[in-house]
DNA sequence: TATGAATGAGCCTTCATTCAT
DNA sequence: GATGAATGAAGGCTCATTCAT
């Protein structure tokens, strides 16, 4: 009946609305109603738990992100909708993404952390390829290097603005079109891309 | 004798070496020759001591950046030689700059964390008001909120370097080429800046 | 295929291998090839393993014993034989076989191990006998009853050896002969027994 | 106030009464009257005091033995009280005896337990020296060698009798003086000792 | 008989915090 | 202000044992 899923689950619940650090196994284990010691059959400790979550963390970003996207889409517009998509899902799950990609959660699963964004990082990279090959984008661009620039620039101000900003969701929105339109400029859309 | 700053240095010394979670308060106290009861006299817990070592962090970084930075240099010059200090700066203290920068440590002290990087982000936009009065950047962008873009695009691709791609050296100078690159595009620098 | 042997082969190895106190019931059946379930339905326990295990290193004692002592020897000869045959199994089977001895697995199944060792004492018992009649040894000596002094003074004094002074194998060979010795001249023999 | 001391008074007194292995070291601290992670403070493990509990039980039984063994007597009564001592220090703690006697405290203290019994040779050593001087044991005996082959040889008989055969104190008796015989007779006591 | 995933009681250990000196 | 021995709550983790298959 499938622990395994269990325990993530409950555990991304959990982190999500007590905080990371204020979860305790127990109470993992209890809301996933199984016993203390089986959570040890499917993991070593809380941190062996990280990859896990930070791929199901990536999934639902992907979904979230493929749902807004469309294939008939001006760059313009898809680069927007995966910007609102990262913004979104990065509200929701706010401390969990922040630590996703700070990767703080221990060095010794770090090989595992690379793995888990490569989706991502592929499936923009292939977005911008198309859209350099279609000269929409600056011919200047490296797609792969350019995707990782994306994601971190996007998912740090996205945290910015959840640590610092949070006061109003209208600076939320501007914070967000200000960082659409950086990026739009970076990669040289609307521009003759000469 | 400073035992405020004993605490602080040992706690830096300490963080970086073995970690933040490893790091017990035990430890701190034998590093900075203290008793064990004395740092309370100074900090109330762990996390307390994160502001005023984020405050250090980023002296240390403002420090860097104003010593390479000049008046005299072209715009151009003045952003690669910031990239360069952020990605120095977070390689020597790269986990301590996760934490700081995904403002991690607990959600308690966070109005602190908020001011602590004020400095940074008005010098930059000082920066950033200078070139466009001088027409040196695109003049649709806003100086305080670029600022914070600019910050959250270099921090975040610098920790992504030290954490995926570790590899070799010569990778993190082309990934700090290319920040650098997608820095002076989104900013319309070498444009005409119409 | 004989499960119970492979309990019992496997708990020894590994008992021998890393200790006692350090062999899970995990271990033993991961060794004997058998399932976790399985132990129980030939042991009720870890300890209700020991007997076995008693037995087992029992036999090994006589075989070795046995190989040695030939009838036509002089007891003198047959002595020496029997101490040397006990501190070589002691040395194989340390750690083993100072548990056996002391009897310390538990209070609970003492009087399986008081069986246990009746085979040694029962044939030490007879040799002893056999002196006696022979007037080979001192007529005051009960045989029963000096059979376990023997194995007492002999076992004991081994232990030590490997507990203690387990520097040099000279210093081995030397307790050996004193231990020799001193039983030889406790049960008079190459006096004239009168 | 002697908090190590409690420590190991309450040890001795609970691993008598209740076994080591049933003894927690929460019952420990619960009896010492201390915090749980007061015992943190004197010893790392339950394995670790071992040692200092061997030390205190030696000193126990030098006790016993000094206040039975007199100057005066002749050698032969010397031993007999010896014997006695050893027999009714093992009666009163048999299990920590065997403990001790066998070593089985983990192999990582070992080198401790070799200087703990230091002093119970030595004194015998003694008396054995002085016994040869005056010709009252057989000249070819060696006094620190013996002293520890006397000690290995009444301890281990006095265990077999706890461990076997409890049944009834006048079969202890009969041990016991079976055993000082076999040492007498060892020792060349009552021979010309020529 | 045999299996092995699941159990959960219970112990050890850590470590932030206190307080008498 | 400074000390550091003492505290004890809290949680991780183990591992013998069970039981449905």
């Amino acid at each position: 009946m499938g622990k395994r899923e269990a325990i993530i689950d409950s555990s991304i619940h959990l982190f999500k609305t007590n905080g990371i650090e204020n979860t305790k196994i127990s109470d993992i284990v209890k809301d996933a109603q199984i016993a203390q010691g089986t959570f040890y059959l499917y993991f070593s400790s809380k941190l062996s738990l990280m990859p896990a979550i930070a791929e199901v963390m990536v999934e639902i970003m992907m979904k979230r992100i493929k749902n807004e996207v469309q294939t008939g889409q001006t760059i313009e517009v898809q680069l927007t909708k995966i910007v609102e998509s990262i913004y979104s899902v990065t509200e929701e799950y706010s401390e969990l993404m922040a630590m996703i990609y700070s990767g703080l959660a221990s060095t010794e699963h770090l090989k595992e952390w690379e793995t888990v964004y490569a989706p991502v990082y592929e499936w923009i990279s292939n977005l911008l390829e198309d859209a350099k090959t279609n000269k929409k984008i600056r011919q200047s661009i490296e797609p792969h290097r350019t995707a990782k620039l994306i994601i971190g620039l996007v998912e740090s101000t996205a945290e910015q603005v959840h640590l610092y900003d949070y006061k109003d969701k209208h600076e939320i929105e501007n914070q967000q079109t200000a960082v659409t339109q950086f990026l739009l400029d970076a990669l040289g859309i609307s521009d003759n891309n000469s």
